[in-house]
DNA sequence: CTTTGGATCGTCT
DNA sequence: GACGATCCAAAGG
């Protein structure tokens, strides 16, 4: 995937971003659920306040990995948009295992279940075997061993969309895209899959897909 | 299947 | 000093 890809809105980066594969070493998923977040538009956004030694990247060059720490134990990985100087990215919240899945399993113990293996931010970075390290890494290059690469598989015509998850403030801006009925998609409090897509049938009830309730 | 609470620490106020 | 762009085990239906 090209640097120009990068260089635009998060909010059209996000759903473009479905379905392209992100690679490390023998390690490839496809990703199938990411999140926007912009600048000092965004108060969600760690880039929000300003340019901080922990978001330095997000207000670098476009094609970077910005990976941040969190909840004391969590690392979480961000495709960093729009030109240097302007800080955007996409959060990387899901992906389906397509290669090294014996890595993926030895770097997450106990986990069987092949959905399971990145089916949320950070469980995506144990999977790849993403950390701090990472930070800063050129997905475009390649050079640090990371790359996201366009296979062929086109994003969805029609991804799904809701509120992004976690959030206290600014938490109904729909900016959060996924595969629709892909089920490595993260179990969220908000619903996956409004109607049946296409070839998918008709799903049974699942507990995202319920209206939001109280608290958080 | 769902809900609840604990873990754990860097970052910014 | 408070709070996360989270995950998992445990416990209850």
């Amino acid at each position: 995937v090209p640097r120009r890809f990068y260089a635009a809105d998060a909010l059209e980066v996000g759903p473009v971003l479905l379905n392209k594969l992100i690679v490390r070493g023998a390690r490839a998923g496809r990703i199938v659920e990411v999140e926007a977040y912009r600048g000092f538009d965004d108060p969600a956004s760690h880039a929000y306040r300003g340019l901080t030694k922990r978001n330095a990247t997000m207000f670098g060059p476009p094609g970077r990995l910005y990976v941040y720490f969190t909840y004391g134990m969590h690392w979480c990985a961000n495709a960093v948009c729009m030109p240097d100087g302007t800080a955007q990215a996409v959060l990387l919240r899901a992906l389906a295992p397509v290669a090294g899945v014996d890595e993926m399993r030895a770097a997450r113990p106990g986990i069987h279940l092949d959905r399971h293996l990145a089916s949320g931010p950070a469980k995506l970075c144990q999977a790849m075997g993403i950390t701090g390290d990472h930070d800063g890494a050129d997905l475009v290059s390649g050079d640090d061993g990371l790359t996201i690469v366009d296979d062929g598989v086109p994003p969805p015509e029609v991804p799904g969309v809701s509120p992004r998850v976690g959030l206290r403030s600014a938490a109904d801006l729909p900016w959060r895209w996924w595969v629709p009925g892909d089920p490595n998609v993260s179990r969220a409090r908000f619903g996956p899959a409004p109607g049946p897509s296409p070839d998918q049938p008709a799903r049974r009830r699942r507990a995202g897909d319920r209206a939001p309730r109280g608290r958080r």
